[in-house]
RNA sequence: GGUCCCGUAGCCAAGUGGCUAAGGCAAUGGACUGCAACUCCGUGAUCACCGGUUCGAAUCCGGUCGGGACCUCCA
């Protein structure tokens, strides 16, 4: 299985530090409004990969966490006039409806930058002890000329970020790049700590919750693009600080969703939230794995369209081959994999092996909807079309496409027949009453 | 100003040195059909442009044009 590894710029053999296990953290979102199709990326993409490490009978450590304290939190608070505590609970209620909206699992530790105070704080502590971190009137700064490659995960140098950069001027900052680790504030939330009073900067909540969750480095980091610089380029200079060691193995970093080929943006009114997609979500989750997830995405409403038909077609076609079965009482027969359904799946997991090629995955996927339509229309045996079923049952299962669809009850299996027959008497009238029925209930 | 990415048919998109450049949507011709839907079969590209390297380039190198990201909170 090859994974492109961001930190070194080339595609790698993944070999997991403890067999059979992959640790995987993901930077999950800041907690002080509703998510937006472009956070749902991430959300959507790093699912798949956890899934499809499942599939592959790893056992997942999956962790992402809720930074639920910085200033848009506390802003928030304030605007609402109500606490950090509940503008966090709201909308990370609201994040985990959205999540299962799309078909993420929302079944793992999410750990929040509260919950880890202490282990913030005494990180933030063992750095200064050690000389890469200093104090200035409550505040403590990491010092990044400590860090002998600061600058390796962006590419960039120390000199080429001061050179022409618009970081503003603090003058208690020893290096203008030196970022907060403690920030003295009386405003909003606050902890006391061996600093003074005041909240964590944001960098150090994932590499302190990473080092009290995995005890040590990671098989892979993920993340948004736009946040390699500076947070993880700062957790790689905090964690190399103490470790003298990288924080992950590899690093993986996935492309900006735009809208109309432009970054999104609240204050050009360019923002579509997760919650009100008025579409099918799985539509959505298949436009956003149709694209290989290290490129920019571009949203327009006709290309989500045009997957949201797809998807259509898709979830149609196994409904249909699974109420065939059904009705036939054939649901649990012993499958028969042809040749096709076998050359398919290999190049179905083929790409998955290859940095996680969805793309290619949902062309295979595409196939297969072809080559059951084939075998459903051919009257093929039943023990073949299970065969086709169970294929779409794992493709799903990777990807995290649900078609919900159950087996009939009596009464539906009943109108069925009925309709079925109706159409062999010729009683048209009879068999498009029944048929407005089906499609009422869903069936056709 | 600095760093970097991208430009493949009307649209989306894979492929990153080698047989006739995957696949989907749209369009269009046909088949199937009680009607409709569904479905199946067929039809489309000198890979932004110019130059170079090579036996051979969409794929590597240089340049031009165009689009975008990061350097500041941002997934």
């Amino acid at each position: 299985m090859k994974i492109y590894n961001t930190l070194t710029n080339q595609l790698e053999t993944f070999t997991p530090i403890h067999k059979d296990t992959v640790n995987i953290y993901v930077c999950g979102p800041t907690v002080y409004n509703y998510i937006h199709i472009g956070n749902a990326r991430p959300v959507i993409f790093f699912d798949v990969v956890r899934r499809y490490f499942e599939h592959k009978q790893y056992t997942v450590n999956f962790v992402s966490n809720f930074t639920d304290v910085d200033d848009k939190v506390i802003t928030k608070a304030l605007e609402d006039q109500t606490t950090e505590l509940e503008v966090a609970n709201k909308f990370i209620d609201a994040f985990y409806k959205d999540a299962a909206r799309v078909g993420s699992s929302t079944k793992y530790l999410a750990p929040r930058v509260t919950e880890y105070m202490s282990a913030i704080i005494s990180y933030i502590e063992r750095l200064v002890e050690q000389g890469y971190a200093y104090q200035v009137d409550g505040d403590v700064y990491f010092r990044v000329t400590k860090v002998s490659d600061y600058g390796i995960l962006s590419g960039r140098k120390i000199d080429d970020l001061i050179e022409g950069s618009r970081i503003e001027v603090n003058n208690k900052k020893e290096n203008p790049l030196d970022f907060t680790l403690w920030k003295k504030t009386n405003t909003g939330i606050t902890w006391p700590s061996p600093f003074g009073e005041g909240r964590p900067g944001w960098h150090t909540e994932c590499v302190a919750m990473i080092d009290e969750i995995f005890g040590g480095k990671i098989d892979i980091h993920g993340g948004g693009s736009e946040i390699k610089f500076p947070h993880h380029e700062n957790e790689i200079a905090q964690h190399r600080a103490f470790h003298q060691d990288h924080i992950a193995n590899i690093w993986m970093h996935n492309g900006q969703l735009n809208i109309d080929d432009k970054k999104m943006s609240k204050s050009e009114g360019r923002v579509i939230l997760v919650k009100d997609l008025d579409v099918d979500y799985m539509g959505f989750r298949l436009f956003t794995l149709s694209t290989h997830y290290r490129s920019p995405i571009n949203y327009t409403d006709e290309v989500l369209d045009a997957y949201v038909k797809d998807w259509e077609r898709m979830r149609r076609v196994y409904k249909q081959t699974f109420y065939h079965l059904d009705l036939k009482e054939s649901l649990d027969v012993s499958p028969v994999v042809s040749e096709n359904l076998k050359a398919i799946e290999l190049r179905f997991m083929d790409a998955m092996d290859h940095d996680f090629n969805t793309a290619n995955a949902i062309t295979e996927l595409q196939n297969l909807v072809k080559f059951t339509n084939q075998t459903l229309r051919q009257k093929s045996s039943s023990e073949e079309l299970k065969a086709c079923i169970e294929l779409f049952d794992t493709f799903f299962n990777i990807l995290g496409l649900y078609p919900g669809v159950t087996p009939l009850n009596a009464s539906d299996k009943a109108i069925y027949m009925a309709w079925t027959d109706a159409r062999k008497n010729k009683d048209f009238d009879k068999a498009d009453c029944l048929r407005e029925k089906l499609s009422e209930k869903g069936i056709l």
